[in-house]
This record gives structure tokens, sequence and C-alpha cells, in this order.
RNA sequence: GGAGGGGUACUCAAGCGGUCAACGAGGGCAGACUGUAAAUCUGCUGGCUAAGCCUUCGCAGGUUCGAAUCCUGCCCCCUCCA
């Protein structure tokens, strides 16, 4: 799938490490050819600071960033606050809301505390493109637009579909491309990263930088990481996500609930563990390891990358001590509910104790036999709690409350 | 500017005067199974002071014993023509 991958050497070379996993490298041997020079690259990563709230679909390229800068080079964290403030529509038909400097600021600061969990600060160059595009005039920014056609314009997929489907296409969407391209010609980039969808714009930069005189940048896409579903890509809106700020137990949880077959896309796109190593765990599940105890690394892995070392064989043990010997969680913070004279109802005890959104979906779980009290299934909706009452109420496997009635 | 089509629950999508809290699919949740899952099977999937009641089908009115379904006005989306 990888033009120029064949000429490389044997497996698991740094080189096939640095770039495991990713959708496609233009012009893999200029890549080879560069990284055996003794300069340290330029490799540029652009974020658009619409989405503070990450997801381990967006660390794949922060992950790639990070294997860049062990290698030595120069990863630069390009902050699009001049194009955010216009609003960028790429994508869908729909105009994105242009962002105010104080809500670019704020979520370029909430950014960089989530990236920093993975990327080493003091190796990370953060760029703004406001620093070249801030104060570019009107006549730069035709000389930019002149540099391009419609015609080649069109050769991108989501253009090409909304002009044949007789969809609107704004005049400014034409310059995004441009403008990003023009980011690799100011930060003379050597490498530019992205999405899959991001090939067009990626591709542009390239041309942009030939004609300023500069060596095109080689670029790796990146696939979108499918989300706990393992289907459709991972998305805050679809809800199959796994936050980076998720936590600890919720992180460990959901990577437990991903099929066996996605844990190894999983690996691929989310580990740091080197090809030859996630070969060997391939080939011993192949030879009858349950595959739930390498599930078991994988969690472990993740979750100390984002909660500290020690974290994640942590998150196992409760795991393993809620699930598989399905004990009652201890660290249950305990809340204290008001009771009429003649008690809580059980419903509304679940409700008030967050468990179910509302007394009509708890007494549906009770009629389905998921609520518990102290591991005791209840049966009887008319349950009162009365005061004095303390014990863990569970809706399901995974929702606990302490309870305490007053 | 003109002509036509459409807005239904988380999503898609039926319904076109009563039996509609609204078919079906997806998603989600729960139960069983299990290796934790996935797959599979089953159930649930508006709210409530719960065998009853209340609110929902773009918004606001109207007709009717009765409206998601008919009428009027308004808002929004799409297609075609200019």
């Amino acid at each position: 799938m990888i033009d120029g991958f064949r000429v490389m050497p044997k497996q698991n070379s740094p080189f096939d490490d640095l770039v495991r996993g990713a959708a496609e490298v233009i012009q893999a041997d200029e890549l080879a050819e560069r990284l055996a020079g003794l300069r340290p690259l330029r490799v540029k990563v652009g974020f658009d600071p619409t989405a503070p709230d990450l997801h381990l679909g967006h660390t794949v390229i922060i992950n790639a960033m990070r294997r860049f800068q062990d290698a030595g080079h120069t990863v630069i964290f390009l902050i699009g606050d001049f194009t955010g403030m216009i609003g960028d529509p790429s994508g869908k038909n729909v105009t994105r809301k242009p962002l105010t400097e104080d809500q670019i600021k704020a979520n370029a600061q909430t950014y960089a505390e989530q990236v920093f969990k993975i990327l080493d600060r003091e190796k990370t160059e953060i760029r703004f493109n406001s620093e070249w595009f801030g104060d570019m005039g009107a006549a730069d920014m035709i000389r930019l637009a002149a540099s391009h056609t419609v015609a080649r314009m069109l050769e991108r997929d989501d253009f090409d579909k909304r002009y044949k489907g007789g969809q609107p296409i704004a005049i400014h969407e034409f310059l995004y491309p441009l403008v990003q391209g023009h980011d690799s010609v100011a930060l003379q980039a050597d490498i530019e990263m992205g999405g899959t969808d991001q090939k067009f714009n990626l591709l542009v930069g390239r041309q942009l930088q030939t004609q300023a005189g500069q060596k095109p940048q080689i670029i790796i896409t990146w696939p979108l990481l499918e989300g706990t579903d393992g289907v459709q890509k991972m998305s805050k809106s679809l809800a199959n996500y796994i936050a980076i700020n998720d936590p600890p137990g919720e992180m460990f949880g959901k990577l437990m609930s991903i099929s066996d077959e996605l844990m190894w896309r999983y690996f691929e796109l989310l580990s740091f563990r080197p090809g030859s190593e996630l070969d060997a765990l391939k080939q011993a599940v192949a030879d009858g390891r349950n595959p739930r105890d390498v599930k078991f690394e994988l969690g472990i892995e993740i979750v100390d990358r984002f909660h500290g070392p020690g974290a994640g064989k942590q998150a196992r043990e409760d795991f393993i001590a809620r699930f598989r010997d399905s004990a009652l969680p201890e660290d249950v913070a305990e809340q204290v509910l008001q009771a009429p004279a003649d008690g809580l109802g059980i419903a509304a005890a679940l409700t008030a104790a967050g468990l179910t959104p509302s007394n009509s979906e708890a007494f549906r779980m009770i009629k389905q036999g998921a609520v518990r009290i102290d591991g005791q299934r209840v049966d009887d909706r008319e349950l009162a709690l009365k005061p004095g009452f303390d014990g863990l109420l569970q809706v399901g496997k995974r929702k606990f409350a302490r309870v305490r009635v007053v």
C-alpha cells in the first residue's frame, strides 16, 4: 500500500517504526534519503484550535510526532489561529463559527496541556500561523491565490463531489489549502503529517514550496482511528471515543471492551512498542495465549501514558477484581440522600444518585434485573430506602453509587 | 425572482383523521453466554406522585367528539429554472 516500502531495508527498521501504521508516505525514498542525512528534519503538523478535548484518535498523529522527536528531529506544533479566526469549513457544508482571539488562546492552552502528555515539551516548536498571516495584505493574499488554478482545486475529492453534486463551495474555501500550504513555506518544513483527509492540502504545500524554491516536503498521512465500536472513526459525537482525560478505570475498561481484532489496530497506531515486539505478541496469541492478557498489556501502556507509571497496573487490578471476580468496588464516593419519613423510593434513589437518567429508566432497569443493592438483585419496584439505609447501589455491571439515606 | 419537494423520537425512516408514546432499521442500555470483550440470543429504549396521568411528530393558530395526519400563516432545508 505504501509505495517505496519494498525498497526499504528489512522489516522493523527504525524507518518502519517511524511510519508504522501510516496510510501513505509520498516519496518514501526521499524520506529515507533525508532521514539518512545529518540535519534534524523539520516535521510540521497543523492543528485547528477548535476541539480541545483530545481522544485517542487524535493521538495517532501525536504519537507519530513523538517518534520523530525521539529520533532527534524537530517537531513543529502549528496552531492554525489565523485560519481559526476565519472558520475552516473544510469537510462538511456546515459553516464553522469563527473563533475569537481569546477562545483560540484558551483552546491552544488546553491543547498544549494534553499534547505534552505525549510530546516532549523541550523538543517541540510551538508556532501560530498568524505570525505570517496576521499582517499579510490583500495584495499578497491575491498573489497567493494566483498560485493555483480552479481546475486543480477541483481535483480535491470533496470539492469535486460538491461541485458535481451541485453543492455550494464558497470562494474562501479554495484559500484554505493555499494558506495551509503557505505555512509549510514559512516554516520550511521537511515533512508534513496529517490525516488521510488532508492529503490534498498537504500536496498543495509541496507545490508552493517548489514555487518558492524550497525542496518539497514529504507527506505522511495517518489513518483515522476506529472508535471502540470498531467500525466508525473515533469521535466524540459518535460516543465511541476514549478521551485522554478519561479516568484510569474508565480508560482501561473502554480499552478492554474493544474486539480482539481491533486490539491489533490499536497496538499498531497507539503503542510505542517496536514492531518486532508486536509481531511477538501476535505470535503468542496465535500460539494460544489468551488475547485478554495481551489486551491488558495495551491497556496498561495507554493508561500509564496519560496517568503516570503504575496507573495502568492499578487499573488492571481493579478491572480484574471488578469484572473477573465480580467484586464490588471499594472506592465509591458516598452520597447522602434526603428521604421523606416513609422512605425514598428505589427508583428515585437511583436517579438521585445519578445511576439512571429518570425514574422511568430506573423502573425499566429494575424490571430487567439490572439493579442490585450490596450485590443483591432488587425485584420490588416499590422498595423504599428508609432513613439510616447505607449501601451500595448498582445498575448494570459498571454503574455504582454508595448511598446513605438520612 | 419563478416552479416543485421536504421538516416525525439519538440517527435514518414509516405513518397521512381515531386502535399512535407513534411500524421498521441502526445506535444505546440491560439480561443470558464469555476470556473482558466481540459474535449470538432475549428484552427495553418520552416523562410522572405509574394498572392511571401528562407532554411529544419544524413554530403558531384553526376545523373536528377526536389531528403526526385536514386548513391558514410563519420559520428553516433541498431540487430545478432564471
